[in-house]
DNA sequence: GCGCCGCGCTTAATCGTTTAATCAATTGCA
DNA sequence: TGCAATTGATTAAACGATTAAGCGCGGCGC
């Protein structure tokens, strides 16, 4: 019944070479103590045979599965193929595979999530949190990428500084009042990006923030944001928090006949895929996704390696905040002069 | 050195109970013979002390590993979210984890990836093929989600009745020059969705393609499609193949002062993320990825069942093309006819 | 020359589970 | 009553790897 696995195990290169398995084992791990010239007759055999090694055996024997788990709850997150895309290449030159769960969007999934990892038996796990949320630590390992300021937080792009730097670049544009552009304001890393813009804004400036979330609460999802009336107010740039809500910015604006960046400038977040492609390209701050997932990994791998007993731990890494770069592209120009005038007409 | 799993195996709870590891075993499983009394003992007892079934022991044992594989070799592809999630959701229903491998976009190192897949010793898999890349059936199950004219084609939304979707919506609106934008003309999946939509066409209709890529190489990448003049020439509906094309050609026509959809229509296919949001938001074409998903993997996990020796084999499914659903959002309205006289002056 | 040490390899135990084979005890049937 | 069939459990052998322990054997020091 059992499916036969196809491939030579230690054993049949063993008995074909006439040694012991224990000696194959060794030869090819470089762990005990073998003669080179074995060495060399048995690495070359193997590799003859196409031999590969089972993950069951070795993890059954070891206690390791050389699976770290991936868990991101707010799978929808456009993020998300980046993400999955570094943690997946910095876990496989650390020789581990990625398992995915997903808990739909619902929080109280999460758990049972996790819980999935856990039975299959993952080594580690990295964790991109929805929103809020804290994760209660499981019984392996855990690396939090969310953003510094969460308690817990592992490894995570410098959001607040890279708020900082779309301030200092509206600043430079000549932009004096700044809307700023949100989903939602339970959410750690659109705090952290607000805040950084806020800090960010020089003496003369002002800012306000509109949360969509709560604005669809009332008005409906979908609705129209009102950045007209907002650039009639005397708003010149729209800081969104996100690509998302910056190309929703965009549209809306353009859609009213407001001309990005002649009129208004607008900015984002993440440097999503639409954004280079899109008229005006959209100025936003990119986060170094493959320096974070390769801390997270490591991180990861070092308490995994360094532990005796799987106790379930939030790990730490020695740098906690990767720095965000700014893209400037077309969608961010000069502040348009004649939007003071009206911000005038409007006193 | 080994870290010892820290839950209980079959064996504390066989001697804790007096009875030996084969009962308890069958008494899990429910396949040998065991009492329905010591059954019911057995189970509470395992569930009391929390038991989870070691994987790896499983593994090892069974010759399975429980774990599908999810190849994406374009996993840039902003649909990677939809798919990744109804993958692992409709895995996870059959017993199944989902790990994920990933090629970076680069087509050769898509057997590599594969291969890392088969070393993990997963069950079968799952490959989302890029472009017109056949993949080279592994030494495990596979079923690929590509379109159905994809040789080897397990299961996919049919694209080409999406055209033909597209096409009567718009022709319903009165829109009688249509540009078909699509990115990479060697996409199966493109091409399919092309072919409905000039199948779907009424008499007196007529369409272009414009293929981005090749665009691109002339021009340079990020350059103006030149819709405006496409509309001047008469065209009042814009067909994407894709709603990230759907987005470029909005957000280029909404520049070039072009309303939309006032002027001129614009359509997408997937139903991305931004759809719904953007103004005016995007009508579009869904595919059902959950049922997909869910054809792929009963596909997959019957051959993994049905199959003693683990083979590598194409899994075919008795559903091959999942029906796409037309979305009617904002994007497209009453062709103009205004432009019908402009097209007049062109003639 | 004797004992000791280290090298190179083997032996054997072990990880946790499944499952075929076995066996004692009870039941069924003639 | 005697023999076969069934029930309810046990025993033991895998699966494929890792690794501590053991065992000749040759060389070295004293």
């Amino acid at each position: 019944m059992a499916s036969q696995r196809p491939g030579p195990n230690l054993n049949r290169i063993a008995t074909s070479l006439g040694v012991s398995v224990a000696t194959v084992s060794n030869a090819l791990s470089g762990k005990g103590r073998v003669s080179d010239a074995l060495i060399e007759r048995i690495r070359a055999h193997a590799a003859e045979l196409g031999y590969v090694p089972s993950q069951a055996g070795r993890a059954l024997r070891t206690g390791r599965s050389g699976v770290l788990g991936l868990v991101l709850p707010d799978i929808a997150n456009p993020l998300f193929p980046k993400i999955a895309q570094a943690i997946e290449y910095a876990a496989s030159a650390a020789g581990y595979g990625v398992l995915i769960a997903d808990s739909r969007g619902d929080i109280t999934a999460q758990t049972e999530a996790i819980n999935r990892l856990v039975e299959r038996g993952v080594d580690g796990m990295v964790v991109v949190p929805r929103r809020a949320t804290r994760i209660s630590a499981a019984s392996c390992p855990v690396a939090v990428i969310d953003t510094a300021s969460t308690p817990g937080n592992t490894v995570a792009a410098d959001h607040w500084q890279g708020g900082k730097e779309i301030a200092a670049h509206l600043a430079g544009l000549g932009h004096k009042q700044i809307l700023i552009i949100g989903n939602n304001h339970e959410s750690n890393v659109q705090n952290d990006r607000a805040g950084g813009i806020r800090a960010g804004l020089q003496p003369g400036m002002r800012s306000e923030t509109l949360w969509i979330e709560r604005l669809e609460n009332e008005t409906g999802a979908g609705c129209r944001l009102g950045l007209a009336d907002k650039a009639r107010q005397g708003f010149t740039a729209f800081a969104a928090l996100s690509d998302l809500q910056a190309l929703r910015a965009l549209t809306e604006l353009q859609q009213e006949g407001i001309s990005v960046p002649a009129d208004v400038s607008v900015t984002g977040f993440d440097d999503l895929i639409w954004s280079p492609v899109v008229t005006p390209s959209l100025t936003t701050v990119r986060m170094d996704m493959d320096t974070i997932a390769e801390i997270a990994v490591s991180a990861l791998v070092d308490r995994i390696n360094e532990s005796g007993t799987r106790e379930g731990v939030l790990v730490t890494a020695e740098t906690e905040r990767v720095p965000m770069q700014l893209i400037i592209r077309q969608s961010s120009g000069l502040a348009n002069p004649a939007s003071k005038t009206s911000e005038m007409e409007n006193l």
